[in-house]
DNA sequence: CTATCTTTCAAACGGATGTTTAATAGAATT
DNA sequence: AATTCTATTAAACATCCGTTTGAAAGATAG
């Protein structure tokens, strides 16, 4: 597709909007004027509003892919640097603590509020970066794991990360500001990775005990 | 308030419509349909559409503070037993896994995209809690804590918990059938509880060598 | 009963929305 | 040059939105 195409131009311009308000509140005219063309190209190019936002939200999956292709870690690194490695990258792609780009807010807006495009995302975006790290959890255990406690040991990180994207609110409340520079991407990281690593140590030689267990 | 005041039919009709749809896309004729009144009622009790959803958020957020007071913890219990406490009643007051009552979902819709009424909400509702939290921390801990830390410890424990609800359609699309019996509340809890056990079980004692640390 | 206040009602207002039309301009083809 | 296809345009259409109106119904008090 041409750089300044009519098309082009109008998926640019749709994508901020949908990402920012959502697909219900992204008004045409708005798109339209912020693409510079008519209202009627919308039905021309892509048949009614539903199918722009699909076409929009499919772009924004490819032009991520494109950019972060997957972390390629190098093959000698430690699990661990590889553990700090993915975090940090999850982090940063989700650019906590900043302003993320229009394609990073639309797809996370689709894998809450899933529509049609909600299962192409995870099937080909968020499913490889989770096997990915279920193979790094393997690697960084000492003992082979049931599939329920991959998955969960899996969640449990990914959880702790996300938690700065969608409690950004939450958490600008929660911490003074003096202690800021506390929660920049590297410290982040850093302290997921150790906390992460500590729990996972001594998965199985040593079982806490637990209350959680016996009732 | 009556329960079959109008007032009352409102904001009782209002909440799930907000909850499911959000303020901009929940239609005062829709809201007034499903209470059976005449849509200028409210802007003869509210004023105006604004209004009545600050009111119907608050309603909700009265509504669960009612029905979970807070979790009173045995003195007598173990740190541990306290927290797994903790993140069973979270897990379950976010209803992880079942469909949740408006309210909740009201409220969470509130938190992640601030309204006015996030503030109150933060500070009445989430705080309280947190504090909680992080003076059970504290007992969890063997060393005195910085804040800082502190914080990114109770983040870590709320992200586990409250990724079971942000990510419901990404883990049903991840979890295979055959697992979901290892998916229940109580599971749930006794992984997060054991995972947070080991990551601050010897928090000082002996640091993981990590290579965030050092670049 | 009368008068006053509160509550409900159907209808309409002004504006915004997604969509469609019919005409026009430009490029490509014959 | 004449024709055909593509692309763009301003304007209109039908619908829905939040809000408002003015009158009717109901309750309350004198």
């Amino acid at each position: 597709m041409r750089e300044d195409s009519t098309k082009h131009k109008i998926i640019e311009a749709a994508g901020p909007i949908f990402a920012e308000v959502g697909f219900e509140n992204g008004t045409v005219r708005d798109i339209c004027r912020a693409a510079n063309v008519n209202v009627a190209s919308i039905k021309y190019y892509f048949g009614d509003k539903k199918k722009l936002y699909l076409e929009t939200v499919l772009y924004a999956r490819q032009s991520r892919a494109d950019r972060y292709p997957f972390p390629t870690w190098s093959a000698d690194a430690t699990a661990e640097s590889q553990l700090y490695e993915f975090v940090s990258s999850l982090l940063r792609r989700l650019t906590v603590l900043q302003g993320a780009p229009w394609q990073v807010n639309l797809l996370m807006r689709e894998l809450m509020k899933p529509n049609e495009a909600c299962r192409v995302i995870v099937q080909e975006y968020f499913q490889p970066m989770f096997r990915g790290l279920m193979a790094l959890i393997d690697r960084l255990v000492n003992c082979p794991l049931k599939e329920e406690d991959r998955l969960k040991i899996g969640f449990s990180i990914i959880g702790q990360c996300l938690h700065y994207r969608y409690g950004t609110a939450v958490m600008d409340l929660m911490v003074p500001p003096g202690l800021r520079d506390s929660f920049e991407i590297e410290q982040l990281a850093d302290h997921i990775t150790k906390f992460t690593m500590r729990g996972l140590q001594n998965y199985s030689e040593q079982q806490v005990p637990s209350q959680g267990e016996s009732d």
